[in-house]
RNA sequence: GGAGAGAUGGCAGAGCGGUCGAAUGCGGCGGUCUUGAAAACCGUUGACUGUAACAGGUCCGGGGGUUCGAAUCCCUCUCUCUCCGCCA
């Protein structure tokens, strides 16, 4: 959520960055700023009459203290007459409120100086693109085929007992999976970040809290018995554990990261994109977040992006990060940065992990704060990053390292795989 | 699932119809003392909104009600704790 000082200070200039971002609905911003104003105006109304209610009330007590009963009988009908003049007051007051805070949620976060102009991902910048791309030998085949061949994935298995998009990780291809899990998480704890491990199913409030709704509801799963959604990824739950709270600036940063099963419903996708491991439903990602002094939020960014960067160089992975464009940058973002691994049998780049900064998009709804050094509670910054998502991992993993003699593992994950490579 | 108790400021915990945004203790901040620190003592210390600054308004788990007036009474929801049951 935006905040609306930031609107009533530079209008023009917010309706400009929402232009970077494609909002179809720039007049949005005005409507929101003619609501504020009404909203003032009725809390000023209300606020005088509610003043003499209290007076006048308090008044009654000191009367009756002192036994002079009539005089208080008096003011009573006074109050009472201007109580009934309130009461429509207060119920057109809240009626603004919840329309200025319904518009006000429908803004996207506005991008930062940084991101690139641009409508499509075709439009997204190379910053760099490291590694080599392997020359497979004849006969390579993608993932899918892989997955067959060592009977590492069953994914008719997985749709039989829930749908497809489940895959069913077996033998090594389940040791994987907890192979990769565990080195992601034991270098991130290596780096600074407390390890949790998070609610798979968060409420309402939560998923509200980092922009999950009402943006995205149709991309979760959700328990109406229950009222609760499967999380979409552990940045709902990480970033919610501060939520409502003011933290000691000494505190900061403050660095999370966690392991959880990802539920989407990706309601919309087809063909080519969803075979194999490059889209399903549920999935195995380790994540990081952070909250920062605002100051320090873009500093934070190059941080997580240099950290998993290394990540991919000690999975001898080729890669390529990207910076957004503002078409292509997500609702709640201000920066963006995604790293795509190459998958070589598919010829095409697969996103792996997404960086961004949200600046105070998300603790602005939170209320996530700290005080300064005046004593002044300030929003916090927000970041996070995935590092990383299994099972587009999994599928350069496969295709890149495929030999005669089976799949060769990159070196760091022997001795958690137990194994050099898949045969 | 059954029975009971509870939810108050960063924490602990009083208040049970007006003088309560709320005692007290701890913690935090500032100061005195000290070479420095600790201890002791003094002062200060919730959030939001609003204003040029005051003023004013809202908030004692959420929602609703009674009353001129609610942290305090009533209803309801949620959560926590204790005991019993079931259970990985």
């Amino acid at each position: 959520m935006l905040q609306l000082q930031a609107l009533r200070q530079d209008p023009e200039g917010v309706k400009q960055k929402l232009a970077m971002k494609y909002f179809p609905e720039p007049g949005l911003v005005d409507t929101v700023l003619s609501l504020d104003d009404q909203r003032k105006k009725l809390q000023l109304e209300f606020d005088t009459s509610q003043a003499r209610v209290n007076s006048a009330s308090k008044e009654i007590g000191q009367l009756m203290a002192k036994g002079s009963k009539e005089e208080a009988e008096q003011k009573k009908q006074e109050v009472a007459s201007l109580k009934s003049t309130l009461q429509p007051i207060a119920e057109k007051l809240g009626e603004v409120e919840k329309q200025l805070h319904d518009e006000l949620v429908k803004l996207p976060n506005l991008p930062s100086d940084q991101v690139p102009a641009g409508k499509t991902p075709a439009e997204n910048v190379v910053v760099r693109e490291m590694g080599d791309k392997p020359q497979l030998a004849d006969g390579a085949v993608p993932h899918w085929e892989l997955i067959t061949k060592y009977d590492i994935v069953d994914f008719e298995s997985g749709a039989r007992i829930t749908g497809s998009g489940f895959p069913l990780y077996k033998g090594k291809g389940a040791r994987l999976q907890r192979a990769l899990v565990q080195y992601f998480l034991d270098y991130n704890t290596a780096a600074g970040y407390t390890e949790y491990l998070p609610p798979f199913m968060v409420n309402e409030t939560t998923a509200y809290g980092t922009g999950q709704l009402p943006d995205k509801e149709g991309q979760m799963y959700y328990m109406p018995a229950d009222n609760f959604y499967l999380i979409p990824t552990s940045e709902v739950p990480l970033t919610n554990i501060y939520r409502d709270e003011i933290v000691k600036e000494s505190g900061l940063p403050i660095k999370m990261t966690a392991y959880s099963p990802c539920f989407r419903r990706e309601a919309g996708s087809f063909g080519k994109d969803v075979r194999g491991l490059n889209r399903v439903h549920q999935f195995e990602k380790v994540e990081l977040v952070q909250l920062t002094h605002p100051d320090k939020s873009y500093e934070a960014l190059e941080e997580m992006v240099a950290h998993v960067e290394k990540l991919l160089q000690a999975l001898q992975l080729p890669y390529r990060l990207l910076r957004l464009c503002g078409g292509d940058m997500s609702f709640a973002s201000a920066l963006t940065y995604d790293f795509e691994v190459y998958s070589a049998a598919q010829e095409r780049w697969l996103e792996v992990s997404s960086v961004s900064n949200f600046e105070t998009f998300q603790t602005n709804r939170m209320m996530i704060r700290f005080r300064d050094g005046n004593g002044k509670t300030r929003l916090i910054h927000s970041l996070n990053g995935s590092s990383l998502a299994l099972p587009r991992i999994v599928a350069a993993l496969l295709e890149n390292n495929q030999s005669a003699d089976g799949i060769r593992l990159p070196e760091v994950l022997h001795a958690y795989f137990g194994d050099s490579k898949i045969s």
